[in-house]
DNA sequence: CGTGAGAGGTTCGGTGAACGAACCTCAGTC
DNA sequence: GACTGAGGTTCGTTCACCGAACCTCTCACG
């Protein structure tokens, strides 16, 4: 969340909202789960200020939550940002905040987004359990995002678009 | 975590964050869990200012996440914050959140602080479930709070002192 | 070879939130 | 009637966020 530390809060909670509680930072980590991982994707989906997505990046490469690496496909200037194994560790945490939000703000025509687990069709509930199969989805590669009833989604930049259909989660988009 | 809103998000995980994303809240909420309820309690144990702390209550309060309520040992002019049906949906991310700081930044002697299965003794895993039993713990109030090994703790006020010792979550402290 | 465009930034001035100290109010108590 | 502790509010300073402008590097094209 925020700026400063939390000096003096020996707890692994504040150690953890030092590295993703600023603001900004948990949505770019969800769209990371999403698949997004160039700098300009994160930028037209976010509106985000370059400066802070910079700042941002910077910081999540720097504490090992991401990696940056030139792209794959070997395009110039290009990089992508990616989930480490640390980053991947946020997937439950990712997955409880948004049931919370649906829960505390709800849309009058249901949820916008949803997890869905990839092996039965199941929707994720807040502790990532599969609601038809009952498996807790410990891998977010097992599941995918998909539009629900209320994604009336305004947006119209090129990923917003991509994810109107269902996703698998941490595979590059487009 | 923030000022502002997450405008043109149309995410329920930015409307969860919207709620609880400020700076301290998260931090706020988890004392909540630990059975804090008192406002002089919370800015002992947080050093937080005083202007903020009564915001991020009243914000919490308006939002339905905690309710304020005259207090019931009748005590003149005090109050008890408690968490809502609502608030208490955050227990997955509170515990989540908890076990990705705690592999992010390590302690060398260990865990600072766990959750403990009430019925089994078994450690919560970064998705509420209990390692001995496996059971799920959708409940708060099934599970306590104990001090780790890397619980050094330099804190000395009043709750950080009762919480070296198990302690039963959403029981008020002392 | 020169020009242009897109990716991935950095710099800068203005605004608004967080900080911390001081002050305020009300209930009970001595 | 004075004091104490709970639960705040007010105020000036500091610092991060914001957004616009600018910079650099690589590739594509003529």
């Amino acid at each position: 969340m925020l700026p400063k530390d939390y000096a003096a809060q020996d707890c692994s909670i504040a150690r953890g909202l030092e590295l993703v509680g600023e603001r900004w930072t948990l949505l770019l980590l969800r769209d990371a789960f999403y698949g997004v991982c160039r700098y300009s994707d994160f930028r037209e989906r976010l509106d985000i200020p370059k400066a802070v997505l910079a700042a941002r990046l910077a910081a999540l490469v720097d504490s090992g939550v991401m990696e940056k690496r030139p792209a794959p496909d070997g395009a110039g200037t290009r990089h992508e940002y990616v989930l480490t194994d640390l980053g991947k560790q946020l997937w439950p945490a990712v997955v409880a905040l948004g049931r919370f939000g649906e829960r505390a703000a709800p849309n009058a025509e249901g949820p916008r987004k949803h997890f869905r687990h990839l092996d039965c069709g199941g929707r994720l509930d807040a502790f990532c359990r599969c609601e038809r199969c009952g498996a807790t989805v410990e891998n977010p590669a097992d599941a995918e995002v998909v539009p629900g009833p209320g994604d009336r989604n305004a947006r119209e930049d090129r990923i917003s678009r991509a994810l109107r259909a269902p996703h698998r989660l941490l595979t590059p988009i487009a």
